[in-house]
DNA sequence: AAGCAACCCCTTTTT
DNA sequence: GGGGTTGCTT
């Protein structure tokens, strides 16, 4: 038994109304037939609206039901806007639709399969950080090295072995070092299974050989998914590709039904937008697809609706300069606009200074801050850019940094909520058995973890055999816990929370030290995020836009039909989902990121920094080939989020690692057409040639030469402004969803009604909740307490008095 | 157990 | 240069 489908809507919107507004190669995209199909998708061609609409058109035109197509996406961020949007066409609740991560749907699968998987039914996940310190604790168990054996690299190297498919017995030994490195993966494993948790890559490979040692299981999937989207196709690994082809068979593939039709992979991607090769992405899949689906179908979008003609032209000329391109140019009916400003600075202060001076004036001729963006290629550039900000009293954010469930007071909390969903969670339980402070010192926790070795067992299972006035302490903490969990059954997450807080002593403790205050309001935040978590999820709630990977916790499981509780989804939700990482956001701000962190936005005006030698593109990857492609790629990403103006910036001097370090000029400023430039500072300035000479004579002086150097078009402000947003494709308007009648009684069940469960047994009716396929019922088992089931799964059968 | 000095790193990192 | 962590000292 598995997860069943939604049933298809009533009332859809006429195609024609769908259809509509599509450039003719967006049409053919959307409307190609289920088949194998590569859509070349170049930045700002309006990828997300061919994804969303060719899903609503597939549902529309009733090719396939909801629960019969799966689209994956990379980020949360991009499968909530994926989500959004098609709640805004269709008619009907989104939420049961397998949209989402490749985690996100890696952890649904694993939460229906868990048995099988051969994990707990309450498996935690384990963020990068938390695997960092889970094999810091094997090395140390094992009595290695830290200095030869980092853990943050080894947690890497582990990460790298699973996204390449490999488990420990599949590591080439070539010397003593990787044999090593094996052993500890596999001790890594072992933890990992005895402790019931998985890091990121382990939901892709374990989901991945369920499905490929599994044929029917596998057969089961194909013939479920008869369309499987997948967005950003350039940033997957190998992992995720092989992942991709369990569900989606080969031509002229067998499984365990018979010859299996091919499935209908639309796979959506920009060779020229891969820039996170560094991390295992391998463009080279778009090829191998091609080849091994045979791909009949590829349509290049090169229509660009975001940006003028002098931007896409410097793109385009840039990422010429790569090779191997599946090859596409952008091209816009906007005109050019303003040429590309280029400006030269004597140092990275007054780089800083002058880009403040340029955001500012924008922003008084009109440009909202939070259409400003400052980008730059690495963190460490952003200091004496915020800096100027802050000193200026600008308002600006930083992307990227610290986030919302990764500061440490919140994982505090969470590490406490985990260890009441599940005790052996040795990795919380080291977290917080002493925090706040209980007087368990660090010997003590050394002899608790050496009985837990020696018996196999994990932390809390070998406090009893601890003794002394230690183990008494330890008691207490293990009583702690589990009368926290007694505390909090069946009471609301929001409850749950505060009980935890309080009992734990965590919020007293933060209120007691002096700097706290921020960390109390974090606190305080969690238990608000907790409320809207719930209240999104609410039982039979209407929701138009729904967070991914909130729905994908609720998932009944495959056998019982059992709903995990609240607590375990929004476990998931917080290891799945970092959060955001600014409480300012909202404010009218500057934004300040990386590239990286840039890429799938656009702002009205771009400023790229520090485009220089070593820098950008960076010194690490400019000695390959293909390390400078990617670099190139970088730069053809920053320069693309712009709609309206750009502009390039780079500086003689520059503090880096505490040094003044001069660089040249980027090459990439000489790749760009100069016809689309305007050079603010003389194009072959003073110090081109190198840091010798009149150096000092250069600061201050280079300031504001004005703008009558170089040359090209004037093209004057206003008039067309606005022109390219508004070009862009918008959502249609949004259909209100119908509200549903329920009609929890499809089993005849009723409050009250004594019931039997395959599993379970006996039990009484307490709740109905939500209708068809997520209609619900809340059933007390007696022995087995009281559970959330889902209908389409459960069976329950009435039981006559 | 807290506070401070010493030490180390220093590209990007969606999950 | 600076931020974060570690470990020593009180």
């Amino acid at each position: 038994m598995l997860p069943s489908s939604s049933p298809v809507p009533a009332t859809l919107p006429p195609e024609s109304r769908l259809l509509a507004n599509l450039n003719p190669e967006q049409l053919a995209a959307v409307t190609l037939p289920a088949e194998p199909a590569l859509i070349l998708a170049g930045a700002g061609s309006g990828k997300t609206r061919v994804l969303t609409t060719r899903i609503a058109w597939l549902l529309q035109t009733g090719q396939v039901s909801p629960g019969g197509l799966m689209a994956v996406t990379f980020t949360n961020k991009a499968a909530k806007e994926m989500l959004t949007r098609l709640s805004a066409m269709l008619p009907f609740n989104v939420r049961g639709m397998w949209i989402g991560t490749f985690h996100g749907l890696c952890n649904r699968f694993l939460r229906a399969h868990w048995k099988q998987a051969n994990l707990p039914q309450t498996f935690q996940i384990l963020d990068a950080g938390d695997a960092v310190s889970a094999v810091k604790r094997v090395i140390r168990a094992m009595q290695l090295d830290e200095e030869r054996f980092v853990p943050k690299q080894v947690a890497w190297f582990i990460a790298g072995a699973k996204e390449d498919g490999l488990r420990p017995k599949d590591i080439e030994v070539r010397d003593a070092q990787t044999q090593k490195l094996a052993e500890i993966y596999q001790a890594y494993e072992d933890q990992c299974q005895r402790e019931g948790v998985v890091d990121f890559a382990e939901l892709m490979l374990r989901s991945f050989e369920l499905l490929r040692d599994d044929p029917h299981l596998r057969a089961h999937y194909r013939a479920r998914f008869r369309h499987i989207l997948v967005d950003e196709f350039q940033d997957t690994n190998r992992l995720q590709y092989a992942w991709l082809k369990m569900f989606a068979a080969m031509p002229g593939e067998r499984d365990a039904l018979g010859e299996t039709a091919t499935g209908a992979l639309f796979a959506v991607g920009d060779d020229d937008q891969s820039i996170y090769a560094f991390r295992g992405a391998r463009v080279g899949n778009m090829a191998d697809f091609e080849r091994e689906y045979r791909v009949r179908h590829r349509i290049k979008l090169e229509r660009n609706y975001r940006s003028f003609g002098n931007i896409l032209d410097s793109a385009n000329a840039l990422i010429e300069h790569n090779t191997g391109r599946l090859g596409k140019n952008l091209r816009t009916e906007a005109g050019p606009g303003e040429p590309v400003r280029v400006h030269e600075s004597p140092s990275d202060f007054a780089e800083a200074q002058w880009v403040l001076e340029q955001a500012e004036q924008l922003h008084r001729a009109g440009t909202a801050r939070a259409e400003i963006a400052i980008l730059y290629r690495s963190n460490a550039q952003s200091r004496v850019l915020e800096t100027a900000l802050f000193n200026a009293g600008v308002p600006y954010r930083v992307h990227g940094g610290l986030r919302f469930f990764e500061r440490a007071e919140i994982k505090h909390a969470l590490a406490y909520l985990r260890l009441i969903e599940n005790p052996d969670d040795d990795t919380s339980f080291l977290r917080v058995v002493n925090f706040p402070a209980r007087g368990i010192g660090a010997r003590s926790v050394e002899q608790l973890q050496d009985i837990a070795r020696a018996t196999g067992r994990s932390l809390h299972q070998s406090v009893g055999a601890l003794g002394g006035a230690a183990g008494t302490k330890m008691a207490n903490f293990v009583r702690l816990v589990a009368g926290l969990r007694e505390d909090t059954r069946g009471r609301t997450l929001r409850e749950i929370i505060e009980r935890m807080l309080a009992a734990s002593g965590l919020l007293d403790f933060y209120r007691a030290e002096r700097e706290g205050q921020d960390r109390v309001e974090n606190l305080e935040e969690l238990v608000n995020a907790a409320e809207s978590f719930v209240t999104v999820e609410g039982f039979g709630r209407e929701v138009v836009a729904l967070p991914v990977d909130e729905t994908a916790g609720l998932l009944p499981d495959a056998d019982t039909g059992e709903i995990i509780s609240p607590l375990a989804a929004f476990l998931t939700h917080a290891a799945l989902e970092a959060g955001d990482n600014q409480a300012q956001a909202g404010q009218d701000a500057i934004q300040m990121m990386t590239v990286h962190a840039a890429k799938g936005l656009e702002f009205d005006a771009v400023f790229i920094t520090g485009l220089e030698e070593s820098l950008f593109p960076h010194e690490n990857a400019a000695a390959e080939p293909d390390g400078l492609e990617e670099e190139r790629r970088l730069m053809y990403v920053a320069i693309t989020r712009a709609r309206q103006r750009l502009h390039l910036s780079f500086s003689q001097t520059r503090m880096l690692h505490g040094q003044t370090r001069y660089h040249a000029r980027s090459r990439f400023l000489a790749e760009l057409p100069e016809g689309a430039l305007k050079w603010l500072t003389p194009k072959e300035g003073s110090f081109s040639g190198g840091f010798s000479g009149g150096f000092s004579g250069g600061f201050g002086g280079g300031f504001g030469r004005g703008s009558s150097y170089g040359g090209g078009h004037g093209g004057g402000y206003g008039g067309s402004s606005g022109f390219a947003r508004s070009a862009a494709p918008a959502p249609a308007p949004a259909p209100l969803p119908p509200k549903r009648e329920p009609d929890p009684s499809g089993q005849g069940l009723r409050k009250g009604l004594r019931v039997f469960h395959n599993k379970f047994g006996e039990g009484v009716v307490l709740a109905l909740e939500g209708s068809g396929a997520d209609a619900r019922a809340q059933v007390s088992f007696g022995r087995h307490g009281t559970k959330w089931l889902a209908l389409s799964v459960a069976k329950l059968t009435p039981i006559d008095d």
